[in-house]
This record gives C-alpha cells, sequence and structure tokens, in this order.
DNA sequence: ATTAACGGCGCG
DNA sequence: AAAGCGCGCCGTTAAT
C-alpha cells in the first residue's frame, strides 16, 4: 500500500493509494507535531511512504527517531520515467515540465521559495495524481518488473542517503589536525601558506630562477617552466613527472601538499566537521547513469591520505565492504556471457581471464576489460581489445553494440530501464551534414569526434549504470538487514557511507560479524535482483577495523 | 564586484 | 606506469 503525504496548510493531508493506484477510503488529516507519532503507529503494516522529496520529507522524521522502511520518492521516479525508454510516450514521460522535474529546491533559498508559491497547485503539483500516473505507465510498459524493481531501488537509496546524512561519518579531529601539522607545519589562519609550502614555494622559485613566481598560478608556473628551457604542454603532476629538472621534485611535492591544505585542511575541517561527525548531502540519481551524487566537503572524494580520521568510537568498529570488479562482473552478467561469469568464478576476475589465455596477464587483463568499458582506443587497453572479443563475444559486443548506438544518437538502456535519452535534433542534423558534405572539412571532423564521444558515452553509461543498479540494491538490502541487529540498549549498527561499490557500516564491536554476514547476505540478493538464476559471482573485500585508513 | 570557465586533482 | 568513462571542489583567470 502506497500512503501518500501531501503538505496542507495545517499539517498533511494521508491519502491511501493501492498498488493499481486506486484511492482506498477517503483522505484524512494529520496536524502538524502528530505527524511522527502517525509515521510510528503506521509503520506496522509498512506502508511504502510516498512524498516529493525523501531529502526534504525524511530528515525530520529522522530528527523525532522515526525511521521508515519503503517509500516511494516521486521526483527521482519521475526523473527515471521521464528518460526510460521503457514510458517513452506515457503521460509522466511527455506531460509538459513542472516543478518535479530537476532537482530538489534546497529549503531556504530564494528561488525555491518564489517556485513553490508562483506554481498553481493545478494536477501538476498533486502528489497522489503523480502517483497514479507513475504507477500506470510502469504496469502498461514492457518490463514493469525491471521498472518497479528499479524505482524501489532508487527510492531506498534515498532514505539510506538521508540517513548517512544524519548519522555523519565519525571523524576525528585530531587525528585529522596532526596529520595536517606533519605534512603543512603548524596552523596558519586562512590566506597565509603553512611553513612547508612556503619552503618549497622558496625552492621552486630559486630552481626556476623567478623570484616572484606563484606556484598556484599553472600559467605562471608553465611560463617558468618554459623560461628554464623546459618543452611542456600543461602543468600536469603526470607530465612533470617525465622531465629531469631541480625544480620539478619541490614542485610536485607543493602540489601534493597544497591540494590536501585547500581541499581537506584546516578550513575543511571548520566547516564540514561538527561534532565528531562529517555530514554531508548525498545526492541520489545525481549522475545521468544513476550513480550517487555528493555536495558539500567533496563527500565522494575523501583521499586515501586522510582515512586514517575515519575512527570508530570507542567500542565500535568499521564494517568496509567493496565489490571486487564490480564493472566487469556487471557486463558479464547483462550480456549472459557465461565464459566471462566462468572466469569471475574462483575468485579474481582478471586471474581468470589470464587463466582462459586470452592475455599474458593481470594488468592486461584490467586494462584491456577497463578499456572495453571506456572505450581506450590507444595504449595497452586497445591492444589487447581484440583477443578480449575473441574470448568474450557476448560481452564485448554488448558494449560494442552499445558504442555503435551512442554513435547514432540514439538512447540506450541499463539492465533495470534507466536510460540516456537520444541525442537532440541539432546534434542529429550535424551528423546528417557531416556525412552529406563530401569534403574533409573540420565541421566533419568535429562531428566524428562527438560521434565517437557520444559512443564512449554510451558504451560506459549501460555498464556503470548496472553497475550502480546492482550497488543500489545492495545497498537497500543491507539497510534491511540491519534493522534487527539493533542491541537492546538502541546501539544500532549505522551505514555511514557509500562510495559507486563500497560501503560503511559503523557498528557496536559486538555486532560487526553479524554486520559482515549481512553485507555479504545482500550482495548475493543484489545479483539475484538484477540478474535471476544466471550464475554469477560478485564477491566482496569484508574487512573490519577501527580506522578507514587500514581498509 | 560578482560570475563563469579553466586547469588541476581527488575518488570510483 | 598506463587511456578510455563518471563526478565535485579548489584557486586562478577571463568575462561581465
Amino acid at each position: 500500500m502506497y500512503v501518500v503525504l501531501t503538505p496542507s496548510p495545517s499539517g498533511s493531508t494521508v491519502t491511501r493509494v493501492d498498488p493499481s493506484g486506486r484511492v482506498a477510503g477517503s483522505p484524512t488529516e494529520v496536524g502538524n507535531g502528530e505527524l511522527e507519532d502517525f509515521v510510528r503507529r503506521l509503520s506496522v503494516e509498512s506502508p511504502r511512504w510516498t512524498w516529493t522529496d525523501t531529502a526534504v520529507a525524511y530528515p525530520p522524521l529522522l530528527d523525532a527517531g522515526v525511521r521508515i522502511e519503503r517509500c516511494h520518492d516521486l521526483r527521482l521516479c519521475r526523473a527515471i520515467l521521464r528518460n526510460s525508454t521503457l514510458t517513452a510516450g506515457s503521460e509522466v514521460a511527455t506531460a509538459p515540465r513542472d516543478e518535479l522535474d530537476g532537482e530538489t529546491p534546497s529549503a531556504g533559498s530564494a528561488s525555491a521559495q518564489t517556485l513553490f508559491d508562483v506554481l498553481p497547485a493545478g494536477t501538476a503539483g498533486d502528489p497522489v495524481a503523480e502517483l497514479q500516473r507513475q504507477l500506470a505507465a510502469v504496469a502498461a510498459c514492457a518490463e514493469p518488473n525491471r521498472l518497479r524493481l528499479l524505482l524501489a531501488a532508487e527510492s531506498a537509496g534515498a532514505l539510506a542517503a538521508a540517513e548517512m546524512r544524519h548519522a555523519g561519518l565519525p571523524w576525528n579531529v585530531d587525528r585529522h589536525e596532526a596529520l595536517l601539522e606533519e605534512q603543512l607545519g603548524p596552523r596558519v589562519p586562512p590566506g597565509v601558506r603553512p611553513a612547508r609550502l612556503e619552503a618549497l614555494a622558496g625552492e621552486i622559485r630559486r630552481a626556476l630562477d623567478a623570484p616572484q613566481l606563484n606556484p598556484d598560478s599553472p600559467q605562471e608556473v608553465l611560463a617558468a617552466l618554459r623560461g628554464a628551457g623546459l618543452n611542456v604542454q600543461t602543468t600536469r603532476s603526470a607530465e612533470l613527472r617525465r622531465i629531469e629538472h631541480p625544480a620539478i621534485p619541490p614542485l610536485l611535492d607543493y602540489k601534493k601538499r597544497s591540494r590536501l591544505l585547500t581541499a581537506n585542511g584546516w578550513n575543511w575541517l571548520d566547516t564540514w566537521v561538527v561534532g565528531g561527525r562529517f555530514s554531508s548531502d548525498f545526492l541520489p540519481g545525481g549522475v545521468p547513469s544513476g550513480r550517487w551524487a555528493a555536495r558539500g566537503g567533496g563527500a565522494l572524494q575523501l583521499p586515501k591520505q586522510i582515512r586514517s580520521a575515519v575512527l570508530a568510537d570507542p567500542g565500535w568498529k568499521l564494517v568496509v565492504a567493496d565489490a571486487a570488479q564490480l564493472e566487469p562482473r556487471v557486463l558479464a552478467a547483462m550480456s549472459g556471457d557465461t565464459a566471462m561469469a566462468g572466469a569471475g568464478r574462483a575468485g579474481d576476475l582478471y586471474e581468470g581471464i589470464v587463466a582462459t589465455g586470452a592475455v599474458p596477464d593481470r594488468n592486461s587483463a584490467k586494462y584491456a576489460m577497463l578499456g572495453a568499458i571506456y572505450g581506450a582506443t590507444a595504449g595497452e587497453g586497445g591492444r589487447l581489445l581484440p583477443k578480449l572479443a575473441q574470448a568474450f563475444p557476448l560481452a564485448i559486443g554488448l558494449v560494442e553494440t552499445a558504442a555503435r548506438a551512442g554513435e547514432k544518437g540514439e538512447a540506450v538502456s541499463t539492465r533495470l530501464g534507466r536510460s540516456a535519452p537520444a541525442a537532440g535534433p541539432g546534434w542529429r542534423d550535424a551528423q546528417t551534414l557531416a556525412v552529406d558534405s563530401g569534403l574533409e572539412s573540420p565541421e566533419q571532423r568535429r562531428a566524428r569526434s562527438a560521434a565517437r564521444e557520444r559512443g564512449r558515452f554510451a558504451r560506459n553509461f549501460v555498464v556503470q549504470g548496472t553497475a550502480a543498479e546492482w550497488a543500489l540494491c545492495w545497498l537497500a538490502e543491507l539497510r534491511r538487514r540491519l534493522v534487527p541487529l539493533t542491541a537492546e540498549d538502541g546501539a544500532r549498527p549505522e551505514l555511514v557511507y557509500f562510495l559507486h561499490d563500497e560501503v560503511l557500516v559503523h557498528a557496536p564491536a559486538e555486532q560487526v560479524d553479524a554486520v559482515a554476514d549481512a553485507v555479504r547476505a545482500a550482495a548475493r540478493a543484489a545479483g539475484r535482483l538484477l540478474f535471476g538464476e544466471f550464475p554469477i559471482d560478485f564477491p566482496l573485500d569484508v574487512v573490519i577495523v577501527d580506522d578507514y585508513g587500514q581498509a
């Protein structure tokens, strides 16, 4: 049963909707301040709470100590159904854009307020009507079960994201500050260059004979390097590493330490770590492929350098689990390539590929595989691709087919039906023009390059997107399995971090084994949800540690 | 003075 | 050690 919560002047209107979209009974009113109790009472029925934005509706409930089992996030589901080729032509896909399209309006932002006030409360703004349109679109499509799973997983992810923001990542400020002092020198106010960086800046200036040089300016650094007779195109570390010159070692050292200062220095600590927790916004569906994005503090880019500051509370542990070679395994399963699935059976998928004789060693297997998924044209990855295609025609065939579709501007879709839309008319016209004109013109080259780029995007989309679906199902299953692990004193394992193919659970020490079991069981369940009985393994690396740096 | 784009680098 | 894909955030620089 769906239970739709619609904001009303005095609180919320509650409407029950059955899975076929029919309204059951008459709507009731719940006053402000009574919603938490109401939700708690009704939770014995395991309703699917339905609202426009989990990120808006759920945090107040969490603050009141209320957890939700299941939900339907109308905004996230709208985004999927708008683009999915499975629901093309449905009412929800063809309706004019309204306030449910696009990002969650952030609370307090002026534009959000005015938008909300100005838009008429027509059917577009009615959550019940929207739910009915969404259910109808799914019911009428060719793969309703896949889409239902995707919408449920996306919505469960939204719950997990809100809970992770609520819990925060346990962060030890003392450890972090010790690390900063060791790498940069004593703390300095914002805008002042720390001692260690100042010393390195001096070395760089002397070595390049450029006393005024600002090492933070790529332009100035490039000019100074050229002034010293070095033939360089950029100031990227990867390029500089190939050069022999006294200025290079201090410059690389400067870049590394300066990055620590600007990305995760004292300023970051003051801004993002409150009460021993790093809390940031996770944005489910933030990436077209279905991966999450994050906003605030660079939560999905925590450098390995500082992960030792992620420290479990006394008496608690961190259970860190990541899925081994997730994307190639997903590709094997979605293409029905039993040979590649078999290569992953024993354990390491890349070693399994080596054992088939297709490639000479593990590194070759890895780069050839990644090359196939990303669309590498050069390097070792591109060179070994034919061998891989010979050994695993179904898997390689799937990404090649996606690439060809992308190059033609067609839509492509993941296993569960998330689609990257077809290219617009402008893009297609440019392609047609480029083909028709006989000469090798700049436009022609540009158009071909754009086509190849779109091909690489499409090739990657189907695999990355299906891997994201596996990860969402994993997360949803894990979240469910953690609930019964609550101890008598109320201490409960908490999901605190999710990074594409990796999860962190902060758990009381006596529960870590149960948590590790839950994480593994959830991975098995995710595999079955997506690929049924197809024989594919998704092995995990699971470690139980005090700090994330040990993982 | 504020905003947008760029170069660079962290993560998967 | 490597090139392909997807992101967010920093300081600098160019544009408004």
